[in-house]
DNA sequence: CGTCTAGTTGAATCGCATCAACAAGCGTGG
DNA sequence: CCACGCTTGTTGATGCGATTCAACTAGACG
């Protein structure tokens, strides 16, 4: 709640934030060390009591924006766990370019896609300033052994971001560029909200060739379609600033009109009010 | 060894395979139970030695073409283990077309994507006859925690999905339609080759539908794709029988001439022996 | 102040989807 | 046995949506 405010203030405020680590929701901003207790909360484990007995302690790491938290190659020994900051995953294609995978925030695990090998299956590019709790592989999987929610929470983990790359992956098949990015500005919506940010007005941390990667379009079609919904007064966009005015006509989103036929207009949306007061200045 | 041969008769042959479960490298073909040595020798966990004396066993089912395996929004109790028989999982987007998410088959683990869940988030459905391994949760959950190659199996499986699921991503993102079904054509030929059948010459179980699905495109593209694969002679297609005549060529395929511009062809290969002599044809 | 990256916007192109017609395989039942 | 419907697959014509190429603006930074 704190936070919302801080984020409802003016664009140069928000630019501030990004500047530095510092979360007003942390406990201690500067910790350097957590408890198996603590990281069993981050993972939302039923019963993070059972660990407060564990004399383990697991080490913070910090990271600036652009330094790599883990590249492709690189021997597998741990997960990562985000603490605060904001970060990104990449692949790298036979050409060399990058494949934006996901774009982890506080709570999320990193490295997971690599744990059936010795090396780390895709890179992490922090894009703001992050910290980031290590999490030793051997010592995780042996803790998991005495600690049933743990193992619970690490398998549900894992199975969760397959469920998700499934809907991404059904999405990408089917769904036009307008739909992709405003189901792309809902999600980022509800995470920031679950993180106690505001649900309508945030910023988006990437670039848009980064969103265009991650959700298989150019960053001119990104850029055009932020402008066109920005347009229609659905959102409103400056820069990488974001609000989100009429969160139901996101969702209700099919495929926005040609620039030529404005008088299809009703047929982009299905049933939602917007239709009707976004057709008025649109059409006058 | 001995289904290489079978595979490498003719269609008729094939086909006739098709159509029952019998599989000739089982040890025991209506086999009903499996040991948790049988499991762990299938997941290929490093000692399964150390499970002989576990004296739990595992169930087999037996399911027909076109039988649902597990139904989305089915209460979740067990993962499935197919021992024989294809499969296809799919998921259903907001309109209820279904997208095909992946194509199951020996040693390959269904269910992994609801372990987070109390219902399956997908639905597996049989395309031939299939034998499957009943694993329940909680029984597997438990045995993980006695027997740490199993556990680290089930680590391995899950983490390996998810670094495909993002190589699919990755592919549906940048490649073209023939790099796409090229790649499609190469991973089924990889995959049929380590079950012990022909690298170069297999049948299609799914349709060109299925195919379109799984790879993001329309069954008309697919099927052109396959035409103009087989008009080059890299492939040979006739119906659901493929054969592979230059793999190489596949692997290298970035994307198909225009019929307009034949005078282009080298392009879309990369340095590949097959630009030669697919072009002499087709340019005479 | 110039350079570099990020973002916007326009015009032309092209790849794929869409729509449609048709052929082939297959099971069913007269 | 062929007739019939149904599913699957092929192929052509057309149009749209997204990419591509390009020019330009605005901040960021040393």
């Amino acid at each position: 709640m704190l936070k919302e405010s801080v984020i409802m203030h003016s664009i140069s405020d928000i630019h501030q934030d990004e500047g530095n680590t510092v979360c007003s929701n942390w406990a201690s901003p500067n910790k350097l060390w957590s408890s198996l207790a603590d990281v069993g909360e981050f993972l939302h484990t039923s019963a993070p009591q059972t660990m407060q007995h564990e004399k383990v302690s697991f080490q913070h790491l910090h990271f600036k924006a652009g330094q790599r938290i883990h590249a492709l190659g690189q021997e597998f020994d741990a997960l990562y766990l985000v603490n605060s900051g904001f970060i990104k995953t990449v692949l790298f294609d036979e050409n060399g370019y990058e494949q934006v995978l996901n774009f982890p925030m506080k709570g999320d695990v990193l490295g997971m896609d690599s744990m059936h090998s010795h090396e780390y299956a895709s890179e992490a590019i922090a894009m703001s300033d992050c910290d980031i709790i290590l999490l030793p592989y051997k010592t995780l999987i042996s803790l998991c052994r005495s600690h049933e929610q743990l193992e619970q929470a690490i398998y549900s983990l894992l199975s969760r971001e397959l469920a998700r790359q499934q809907q991404r992956l059904s999405m990408h098949g089917t769904s036009s560029a307008e739909a992709r990015v405003a189901k792309f500005l809902l999600a980022l919506s509800e995470r920031f909200y679950s993180l106690g940010y505001s649900r309508t007005t945030f910023n988006l941390r990437m670039t848009r060739n980064d969103i265009g990667s991650y959700l298989g379009l150019t960053l001119e079609t990104v850029s055009r379609t932020l402008s066109a919904l920005n347009e229609l007064g659905v959102i409103s966009v400056s820069q990488r600033q974001i609000t989100i005015n009429d969160a139901s006509a996101l969702r209700n989103l099919r495929k926005l009109p040609s620039t030529k036929l404005k008088t299809k207009l009703t047929e982009c949306f299905q049933g939602s009010h917007i239709a009707n007061w976004a057709l008025a200045p649109a059409l006058s």
